[in-house]
DNA sequence: ACGTAGTCCTGACGGC
DNA sequence: TGCCGTCAGGACTACG
């Protein structure tokens, strides 16, 4: 699924694009993304109203309508968002299409495991992937300070376990944690506690730049992310390590590794990463 | 309180 | 060509 960048970049999208547009209607194809499983009940709480406002949180990307309620659209892996989908040209995996004043913007799904909630915006820290949120690492909050702390309450976690946990940091998912632990020179294996005060740093300061690049470039795209207008990121590009697979360092003279943990890939370079 | 496996799905790719 | 296993930007639940 898209992580921060992807998320930020169509976040931002959406919102030039839909901030105070009126959404008119709803027509659903499939509505197992809501987890509200009843279609009137859905299109009450959201036809005739305008968006006020959509914006990240985390990983989630958050419609506050002007009716008091907010729709809290998770991604997960394939979820997106097509503004101005033709009729013609409606994709396979299409769940539904919202119809505003601005045209239609289509909600496409191919597997299926995104989430869409709607709930009343004074509400919104009940939804399950608000309300453990962690620290986002886009934010001033994400002092140096900060990230000792959080540090310091995951004793046992390796660095690549700990990038991941989203009740403590929010946002960097697979290929960021990789590529983060690449730029800061840190094994995957290590234990975060374990990390010296100069690889803290330096942890601390590629979780800032590894995000913030990948924002400025869109994103990344490695098969199904697309930004707000169907367009692939640049980030792709850029990677050192993700999918890097027996390729040479770009680094030194070593090959990048592809290792399990916890059941997802993890790449790095043995050599360089410590 | 851990780690691990299973789960929701579709599609792409490699090996035979 | 096709069939089969594996894998994929995520994260919850169940189990030991």
């Amino acid at each position: 699924m898209p992580e921060l960048p992807e998320v930020e970049t169509i976040s931002r999208d959406l919102n030039s694009y839909l901030k105070n547009i009126k959404i008119n209607s709803l027509i659903i194809f499939d509505n197992r993304n809501f987890k509200v499983k009843d279609d009137k009940i859905i299109k009450d709480a959201i036809s005739n109203s305008i968006i006020s406002r959509i914006y990240r949180a985390g990983k989630s990307i958050i419609w506050e309508l002007s009716n008091s309620n907010s729709i809290i659209f998770h991604l997960r892996m394939t979820g997106k968002f097509i503004i101005n989908q033709q009729n013609q040209d409606k994709e396979k995996h299409t769940m539904f299409v919202l119809s505003t004043e601005k045209g239609q913007i289509a909600f496409v799904d191919i597997r299926k495991f995104a989430t869409v909630d709607i709930i009343e915006t004074k509400k919104l820290n009940t939804n399950k992937y608000l309300q453990n949120i962690g620290i986002d690492p886009t934010t001033e909050e994400f002092s140096y300070n900060t990230f000792e702390k959080i540090i310091s309450s995951s004793p046992k976690k390796t660095s690549k376990q700990f990038l991941l946990e989203q009740n403590k940091l929010v946002g960097i998912g697979n290929i960021y944690a990789s590529e983060i632990l690449f730029k800061a020179k840190i094994s995957p294996y290590r234990l975060i506690k374990t990390l010296s005060k100069p690889e803290t740093l330096l942890l601390y300061s590629s979780v800032k730049n590894i995000l913030a690049d990948a924002i400025q470039l869109r994103g990344t795209t490695f098969s199904d992310y697309r930004d707000g207008f169907n367009k692939k990121g640049e980030f792709q590009n850029k990677l050192k390590v993700y999918n890097q697979n027996n390729k040479n360092c770009s680094y030194c003279e070593g090959k990048i590794k592809k290792i399990k943990q916890n059941g997802r890939s993890t790449y790095y370079c043995q050599n360089c990463q410590k």
